[in-house]
DNA sequence: TATAATACTATGCGTAACAAGGTATTTGGT
DNA sequence: ACCAAATACCTTGTTACGCATAGTATTATA
């Protein structure tokens, strides 16, 4: 997909994973593939990002002597999820504008 | 609409009008306004990398004393159209992931 | 024993939307 | 006659974000 269109799509995406239970990184990269590229220095930025506006939290844990960050939503991120919803009942009718011209 | 899910969108907004006919800067805008909001600052610089890309051509006329910029579509414009709207095929899988998940 | 997979992080680049500001003419209201 | 709004175009600087590239380090597998 092209990169511009991503913009603003992946934080949600990202979102929408850890809506269903906590993840970490590398995880939600591999549960994500099937719908969406995303690469490390994208994730981790936009983790970074998530955490600092309040949409995660995060606790860190040992997993096979290795330490594992976890990450869970808050309030805040669902209302973030719900928000782009909003912004996406306008994106699809500009959509439906782009279609119509097309025929 | 959140100003990152605008990114790409606006330029393919831009052709879809053209495709109807040939326009000019702020008859574009005022055709867009009622779908998605798009600032003049915002405009020329999208007509500007259109017309370097090649997807569309001008011709200046005069208007009521005024010059006006009159911009057409080209073939790789409609390309360009097309491209986007395959793009949008995964776009939509990736919206309904996210709905989905925020069941 | 090497290579793939797992796991996280930092730096720098390119692109695009927009705020703010500038220029100039025409039209409409009072 | 005068001012505001509408018409019409353009430039500069800022900000945000996706990604390429690179680095670090452990564990599993062939």
């Amino acid at each position: 997909m092209d990169v511009q269109l991503k913009r603003g799509l992946l934080d949600v995406c990202v979102l929408a994973v850890l809506k269903q239970g906590e993840s970490y990184g590398y995880k939600i990269i591999s549960e994500l593939s099937p719908y969406i590229e995303i690469c490390e220095s994208t994730l981790y930025p936009i983790l970074k990002r998530l955490e600092k506006s309040g949409c995660v939290t995060t606790r860190t844990a040992e997993h096979n002597g290795r330490l594992r960050k976890y990450y869970m939503i808050t309030q805040m991120g669902k209302h973030k999820i719900n928000e782009f919803l909003s912004d996406m009942d306008e994106f699809v009718k500009v959509h439906e504008f782009i279609r119509r011209r097309n025929v």
